[in-house]
DNA sequence: TGACACTATCTGTCTTGTCAATCACTTATC
DNA sequence: GATAAGTGATTGACAAGACAGATAGTGTCA
């Protein structure tokens, strides 16, 4: 590879970091999705969406709080609910003071579903990721990556 | 967001670390691909392909191996080489002792290409993802990390 | 209450990714 | 050297994502 020796790219420490996070995700990722489309019948968006609803409040979100939490949809949402919806797994419903709103809840299929596809999911992730570090690697990097998922948009940026 | 007291869920370390690993990839990226996009005019999975040709030997590689180091692109290659072969940056050649493959050859276009895109990039980077971290998180995270890149598919998976 | 700016979601259209089938070439075996 | 099996890359049909503009509803201010 001889990426270390090239002059041109001077060997920050964060770069080997963000290499880590970049190839860690990739390759992680390109294993669990075809198993879970192959065990759950979901790809990783639905699960991503299901996810999130199981965890609000009432099993439900608006369409712009599931957009800006989407880890893996940046546009799209209204497509991709559409999909969710005709699998039964979601269901639209008019939000109280605001007619505009579209209101995103779970139902019995779709919290079913994403028990049985999270309980899929999660083996794989361990096998995968888990498995591959040891518990003070993994206390390490959840410590300094926390900052992603709990603040989420606000850190020290100055 | 409650999730670390909902007994179904189970806060296992490793899970901590992935969600770090998910959360600070997609966050990361979310503002890092307009971004290359707004400055450099390509998206990010052209500097992939540009970056990977750029670290190999002769500056070229088969379609396969590119398809198989690729971070973004699990299949499509095809197409994918088609567009950045339209745009200049890069050139197809037959392989000599095998003529079913093909070698894909950076240009100077594309080198230079790659030079402004990977310089305008960086920056980007270290202030979405380096910054956050301390020295030492940096260290561990990186240390931590390497083996998805280097061994990138050997592991203690027993 | 009428005009205006703003917000939330959806639709049309184009681009990109995915999957199976195919073509061209190579290697192994007889 | 002919035939069969395997490999490398492309193609076509379809699904999903991206982006701009449209539609409908809300809130404010005169």
């Amino acid at each position: 590879m001889a990426k270390d020796e090239d002059p041109n790219r001077p060997a920050a420490l964060w770069m080997d970091a963000w290499r880590g996070v970049l190839y860690a995700n990739a390759r992680v990722l390109q294993v669990a999705e075809p198993d879970l489309i192959a065990t759950a019948g979901i790809p990783l968006s639905w699960l991503d969406v299901l996810a999130q609803l199981y965890d609000a409040p009432g099993n439900s979100l608006r369409m712009q709080d599931l957009q800006q939490h989407s880890l893996f949809t940046r546009s799209g949402i209204t497509r991709l609910v559409d999909r969710i919806e005709a699998a039964g797994l979601v269901r639209r419903e008019p939000v109280v003071g605001d007619r505009r709103g579209v209101l995103v809840v779970l139902t019995p299929d779709g919290f079913g579903k994403h028990q049985a596809a999270f309980a899929a999911h999660l083996p794989i992730i361990e096998r995968e990721f888990g498995r591959r570090l040891t518990p003070d690697q993994q206390r390490a990097v959840a410590g300094a990556l926390a900052a992603f998922w709990r603040n989420d948009g606000a850190g020290p940026t100055d």
